[in-house]
Formats: C-alpha cells, sequence, structure tokens
DNA sequence: AACCAAGACAACCGCCTGATG
DNA sequence: ACATCAGGCGGTTGTCTTGGT
C-alpha cells in the first residue's frame, strides 16, 4: 500500500500566512494546545495542512521565540557548534534558547558561511592550515599513530553524519606541538577495544613534521571513551557540552 | 520612477525515525 | 515482523525587501 500523504493537497491553502490565520492558530494551541498536528487544522478551521501549522507555530508564533538580530555571541555560538555538529541545526538551536533551527539554518547560510569562509582564508601567521587542504592517508599503521597522538593534540573538532551510511565522520584538528600543555591528567588510558569494530571514522591532522591527516576508525565503545576525547575539547575551550554521535 | 539583482527570511518538500496496531 | 502514521529534521525553493543603476 502507498503511503498516504502527510496531508490533502487539494484546497489547502500554500504559501504566507495571514494575520488572521496567526491569530486563528495561536488562539486555538492556547485553548487546546497541539497533540495532534495532523487533525489541528481541521479542528481550528484552517485551511493548511498539519506540517504547516506545525511549523508556523515552531518557527514564528511560539510565546518562546526570540526575534531580532542575533548578537555576536550567538553568532559565535553558531560557529562554534557548527564546526561541532556540523549541518545539526535543530542540536544547535537546542544550546540558543528562543532560536529556531530554520532562523539558524537561514543566518548560517546567508551571513556566517560568508563569514567563516574569510576567516579561513590562509595567512602567514596562522599554524593551522585551511579545511579544505586536508590530505587523508591511508595507513595500516595508523591505529598506532592515533593511539599515541591525542595526547599530543590541541584540538578543533567537527563532526558529520552521512545518511546513506550513517558513518559518522569526526575530525579533530591539531595545533603545533610547541602551543601545546602536556597535562596528562587530561587524558586517560584508552584500552584496545576502543578500537574495535568499525563505526565510525576520526581523522586526526597530525603536527608537524609529517602534517597528514590520520584516518581512525573506532569502534562500539567509542561513546564509552567520549570523555577522553571531550577533555581534549574542553581544555581549549571549544566545546561545553559533549557532542553527539 | 522603473527595473533588476542580490540578500534575507519564511515556508515547503521529501526523507527518516520512533510509536503503534 | 510488518505496515502505517505522525512528528521531526535538513535541504531546497519561494517570496519579499533592499540597494544599485
Amino acid at each position: 500500500m502507498v503511503r498516504a500523504p502527510c496531508c490533502e493537497k487539494m484546497g489547502l491553502k500554500k504559501g504566507p500566512w495571514s494575520p488572521e490565520e496567526d491569530q486563528i492558530l495561536v488562539s486555538f494551541i492556547h485553548k487546546n494546545g497541539h497533540a495532534n498536528w495532523r487533525a489541528l487544522p481541521k479542528q481550528a478551521g484552517l485551511t493548511r495542512c498539519g506540517k504547516s501549522c506545525r511549523l508556523r507555530w515552531i518557527n514564528y508564533l511560539r510565546p518562546d521565540i526570540k526575534r531580532g538580530n542575533f548578537t555576536k555571541e550567538e553568532e559565535e555560538t553558531i560557529i562554534n557548534l557548527h564546526e561541532m555538529l556540523g549541518n545539526r541545526w535543530s542540536a544547535i538551536a537546542a544550546r540558543l534558547p528562543g532560536r529556531t533551527d530554520n532562523e539558524i539554518k537561514n543566518v548560517w547560510h546567508t551571513q556566517l558561511k560568508k563569514r567563516l569562509k574569510s576567516h579561513h582564508e590562509p595567512s602567514r601567521d596562522s599554524k593551522r592550515r585551511p579545511i579544505d587542504t586536508k590530505v587523508i592517508r591511508e595507513d595500516t599503521n595508523v591505529k598506532e599513530h592515533a593511539r599515541t597522538s591525542p595526547q599530543q593534540c590541541s584540538s578543533e573538532m567537527s563532526s558529520v553524519t552521512d545518511s546513506s551510511t550513517k558513518k559518522t565522520t569526526t575530525t579533530i584538528f591539531i595545533k603545533d606541538e610547541e602551543e601545546i600543555d602536556y597535562s596528562s591528567e587530561y587524558f586517560p588510558p584508552i584500552d584496545e577495544s576502543f578500537w574495535s569494530d568499525e563505526l565510525s571514522t576520526v581523522e586526526i591532522e597530525c603536527p608537524s613534521p609529517s602534517n597528514t591527516i590520520l584516518s581512525v576508525e573506532i569502534g562500539s565503545r567509542f561513546d564509552d571513551s567520549m570523555d577522553f576525547w571531550y577533555n581534549l575539547l574542553s581544555r581549549d575551550g571549544n566545546i561545553q557540552d559533549l557532542p553527539e554521535f
């Protein structure tokens, strides 16, 4: 059986919402809540599909929405979280009270992406190479390298999940050794099982002289070992919360 | 004043996931 | 175990606004 569409298209209105429609939706939700979005438009007397109503409420009409321009702090937060989480807009929005995933997505595409691009232009005094110059090295000894190198890491991290393969790729950028505080208490020992299985890949950009990125497959105990990476990243102020994988 | 292009924002579409029967 | 549904998410498109000519 073919799955029915979320709403019957015939006769339902599309496009921008009118103030009257907004008023109807707001007053209905205040009175009845929104337990069932599919049934809501009919009950409220709106010629919209449930999805459209939900989106309008979530992105615009909700009372706790913060309107207006993003502050510098919010923009910095978005940039940092995007480096960690990738295009997981809802996860980013969850860390910015009053902001919606749609709004953050728009700001990212219209403003921050441009700013970040210019920010990442190579410069003489920058020790960090731009992301698009990285090289992935296929190396059978890579696990051995990676097992020792994290203690020499300082830290930026980004994570992208391929929805088709369900594979998460996390990239950790490593600054040059002389910049690093080798306080070993940040880095608890990890055991062999950390590297088992093939659930995710971590790419570790190594300091000179090799200047390569090690692609490391990590295993089922990755979540258990996240404190390890968390300590590394939080030490340098790159994250406040554990990233989700 | 009219037109056009670019930018900003709102809304839609299609897919995925978890819940349920 | 499977089919279906509703909600949620990210990508994309549509519409409106603004600035330049």
